[in-house]
DNA sequence: GCTGTTACATACACAGACGATTGTAAACAT
DNA sequence: ATGTTTACAATCGTCTGTGTATGTAACAGC
């Protein structure tokens, strides 16, 4: 029965992806682990073997993937600082792309942002999802306030950050409800571009086109 | 003990009032009917004289209020046609404005957004809220097809109408999380501007301005 | 071959939430 | 004055979920 070290892996593995299953299909505080265990075929003992409660098998499933606030923080932190709106525009493509060709990255986004509650228990794994955003659209911000003079007049750079990031959080909101609303690889640039026109003076015509 | 008819309708309105607090402090899930009468000064029998259950004390709270999406998609429907695109910025300027002016719409709305997981007993209040944005959707899609030739080139309507619909909820998403990051009375135009002029040809120096 | 540990399964204790029933005092109609 | 209905309160039984404790078979090391 109790198997080898690289089995106990394999339920560990099992055990996070019936949870990411079951919390898409009926939200976190809805599922029970009993039903992740059975869902996995072992029993609650596994669960509490493998994670100290829900709330840890939770975080544990988050740490999976890296989620495009993450990414796009530590992205945009490492930023060679050349040509700032182009790479701050690169990223947001590439962040809405890769919510498109990663389905597991997808469903969890789509259970942090349509299926859970952040109650205490979450608060930390809230509270973390919450410090990436802010790091994001500060860096953003730094980003913009070099590119200040091709902005323009009366859009500030932490106001510019604050619709950029608005509306990739919007973007991600409906895409996450609604899959089929449209193509992420195909229409990303569609969507985006318009704020970056909207935002910077002579965008068609500066060096991203 | 058991006083008039509007002393009824006085604790069916604390239970409702409870609720919105309990729900937006904790979550809907985690909330039970238990807490929600102690904290209007009842016990559940009155939730359960006043409520068929949770789910139906969840729906009636959100009949208390008009949201956005449902307002939007309203006054989108009897628009008079004329300026279209003038009608709807301003009805996205006013749909922001109105959650920045009312309280309980703005608690409510957070309650959607953040605090709630839709499983199937809250199931056809998403249904209802998904419908309200399918037809913001469209209906903002026909408008803009009236105007298709202001759009830039490459902007299809209904590329538009989703980018448009993706800020807005962004918008909401964001400052229901953190009502610091802006003032939905003041910074709104910042906001939404930078979009219009990125999908509209001459938005600066056409009859908005 | 024995022992300790691993990787679970099983069992138990407990807390809470729900739904239903019943009780009841005040209001209202007659 | 009396009966009926209203607007709850109180109680009950049941179920579900959690956490923990214990059992146990397999593996690993010596």
């Amino acid at each position: 029965m109790r198997r080898t070290k690289e089995d106990a892996e394999k339920t560990r593995v099992a055990l996070l992806a019936s949870a990411e299953r079951l919390f898409l299909d009926k939200g976190v505080a809805h599922t029970s682990l009993d039903q992740i265990a059975r869902d996995a075929g072992v029993t609650r003992g596994a669960v509490y073997w493998h994670f100290q409660n829900k709330a840890h098998l939770f975080h544990e499933m988050l740490n999976q993937v890296r989620l495009p606030p993450e990414q796009m923080a530590e992205r945009l932190c490492g930023c060679t600082q050349q040509q700032p709106l182009r790479a701050l525009y690169d990223l947001c493509i590439e962040g809405i792309g890769a919510l498109g060709r990663d389905e597991q990255k997808r469903r969890v986004m789509t259970i942090l942002l349509h299926r859970c509650e952040f109650t205490d228990e979450l608060r930390e794994a809230e509270e973390r999802h919450q410090a990436f955003i802010n790091q994001f659209i500060e860096l953003c911000e730094k980003l913009l306030e070099s590119s200040v003079d091709s902005l323009y007049p009366g859009i500030t750079p932490r106001l510019a950050a604050r619709t950029l990031h608005a509306l990739i959080v919007g973007v991600f909101s409906d895409w996450t409800r609604d899959p089929t609303l449209f193509d992420p690889e195909k229409d990303c640039a569609a969507l985006i571009d318009p704020v970056f026109r909207g935002l910077v003076k002579d965008w068609d015509s500066s060096a991203v086109r």
